[in-house]
DNA sequence: TTACTTGCCGAAACCGGTTTCGGGTGAAAC
DNA sequence: GTTTCACCCGAAACCGGTTTCGGCAAGTAA
């Protein structure tokens, strides 16, 4: 390139950027030849290829997203939309996940579009918009359903997408998840190897695809160390402390109590503590916990709760790659992964130090074991 | 419109978009005429305009932003780069921030993109990648520093940029801000009100503005208290309960400590609560403490935080509204706004039982008062 | 040689908007 | 009855890319 010509490109670099025109004129070529060269088309002579190549890029030539997209209708960007519903367990996560795709994102020169919504209406609607006007290619879908709407709209416009969970109807779907259902029967194994045989369960949301899976892993870990199922110690709709802290005083309510309880929800099992405290009763020592999710607060609490934990980031690394992936037209079949979760144990299980008819004696006994007041 | 047009367009809904070409031929006008009413151009008569604005709603026409950002250069677009650090102290905000931000984005058909880094280097270099190929329009600068090299960039590329907090240069700046200065001053104040008069400050992260002021606004509030200050008794940098827990110790070991202690950070106030549990002491009875933020976990501590509430959704949502208003001409010094924290006494201050004396006595004499192991 | 491919690139249309320019019309001024 | 001048709108260029189409040159087959 002449020397004129590249002063001009570093001194206006910042006012004008260096368009396709620039890079044509330069090789003395045409912005469709550069075009098709950049773009991989079969009919341009790889040494051509080659040449264009190597002065777009000493040019510092990057084509305008959404110059491409007025054509292509390709916007380089990924859709997430956040549902927020009051006490959300996975805030604490956020982060991490916006890390991980925005990360992969980021290499690929695409670009992370986020919105917000506090309802399945407003999300349906808001997912809309997006497809639209085309500010995005592909949505990423946290929180998966049973059955959900945002797959069957996706589905019907033809947009693409991955979930971060599994659903009930998988025809078009891609999909990475965290195999919570296996840590469900991995606790209930880990606790029956301690001598525990009442073990509750208490489950998250029921709308919620995992809180299906979880209970299944639930119950093949209680089949496993042969133990029959007991419906008074299943519960459902804990996510948050407060409801956590509820299922765990029905169940120290019962006639025979559990020795220990699995938690879906890591925000729920914490819920537990207070429970516990308030009954005069040591977790881990009276009462076995194990939470899922790996939310820090869990490492805080007294004494801190073992849970499984998720890697949220690789979550949001896996889900970026697999999108882009699909946009470019890989099929959603090939797109299908499960990892495990990973077992932290803090120190909130332990052997049973009493059975449930003396823990139901204690508890009956007028709160015989009450928290000190200092 | 006739009817046969209205069918197309119905049908065709999902598969091809109602672009401004649509309007135009619906009207016999033709697509300059539509572009210019519809943008508030001067020399269009008030007839035509509502005709146009007419026609184009019941057609459905909305404007691809890609399309209009290629001559315009304006994307409809705001950016906000995400700096995790290890312990980040906004990460539980997160949520509602961006609720609050793509609210308002939502509503003007604007919409958030969104990008993490992991230093300093990292979030100009996305910021950049940004600006250059025109993602973005303008940018929401979360946690500000005294010297933030992101508003020196933005400032040199002339691009528009709201800030979350305020910094020590402020040409060209807006900003949205809390006053937590006051809440400091308001902290020792109350404190003061209940007796105490061996008063610590805990302050967060040095390079942040926000540490500045708060530390200002405490020693406001000795002054105004009329108590001198003890340098022993001013820490910073803890931002995470590790650090809030270091601090803490290194307090209770002075030969006078404080009966009350204020924090600048509602995360290393709850390492406070370790710290105090070790020593056998009760917050709120033995030493009180109160923390800024308003963070969730804070009131599920015990005795749960006193703090100040921020209302980070709001604060999104008008540093949105702002940043809108910043790209469409408005000047930066008319940009300027700082609304108060809001004050939530959870139980975690009270009269000091002991005063410094006795506390240190009861520190020293090898942990009279232990936890209870139960 | 001629005819027919094949490889490679230029020319130009196109995408969906915005913006400039210029001209026609009608009312007011002379 | 002209002239003047807003007032409006059409025509066309433009933004920065992509994609279609066609043609030239070289190579291959006849």
């Amino acid at each position: 390139m002449s020397s004129l010509d590249f002063q001009r490109a570093t001194a206006n670099r910042r006012r004008r950027r260096v368009t396709i025109a620039d890079v044509a004129a330069e090789l003395g070529l045409t912005k469709g030849t550069v075009s098709r060269a950049l773009n991989d088309y079969p009919d341009i002579a790889p040494t051509t290829r080659q040449r264009v190549r190597r002065v777009a890029r000493t040019l510092g030539y990057r084509p305008l997203s959404h110059a491409q997209a007025i054509k292509t209708g390709r916007a380089r960007s990924l859709g997430l939309v956040i549902q927020l519903s009051e006490h959300d367990a996975h805030r604490p996560f956020l982060a991490g996940f916006l890390a991980g795709i925005s990360f992969v994102a980021s290499s690929e020169s695409w670009t992370l579009t986020v919105a917000t919504a506090d309802s399945d209406a407003a999300t349906l609607s808001t997912m809309r918009r997006l497809i639209d006007e085309h500010k995005v290619d592909g949505f990423i879908l946290p929180r998966t359903l049973i059955d959900d709407p945002r797959s069957a709209l996706l589905r019907e416009q033809e947009v693409p997408f991955v979930m971060f969970g599994r659903t009930r109807d998988t025809t078009g779907c891609a999909w990475h998840d965290i195999r919570s259902e296996d840590s469900m029967a991995d606790a209930v194994h880990r606790l029956a190897a301690l001598g525990h045989r009442r073990i509750a369960f208490v489950n998250g949301g029921a709308r919620y695809q995992y809180s299906r899976l979880r209970l299944d892993g639930f119950r093949r870990g209680l089949a496993r160390a042969g133990i029959d199922e007991d419906p008074d110690l299943v519960l459902s709709g804990a996510l948050a402390p407060e409801a956590g802290e509820a299922a765990g005083e029905s169940l120290l309510a019962l006639p025979r109590p559990p020795t220990a309880v699995v938690f879906a929800v890591d925000s729920a099992a914490l819920g537990l503590y207070r429970a516990t405290r308030r009954h005069g009763l040591r977790i881990a020592r009276h009462l076995s916990v194990i939470g899922y999710d790996g939310i820090p607060d869990g490492s805080h609490a007294d004494p801190p709760l073992s849970t499984y934990a998720v890697d949220v980031r690789k979550a949001g690394e896996r889900l970026a790659r697999m999108l882009i992936d699909r946009i470019r037209g890989a099929e959603p079949e090939s797109l299908r992964e499960t990892v495990p979760a990973r077992f932290v144990d803090r120190g909130s299980i332990g052997p049973p130090e009493l059975g449930t008819d003396d823990l139901a004696r204690l508890l009956g006994s007028g709160r015989a074991i009450r928290q000190q007041p200092n």
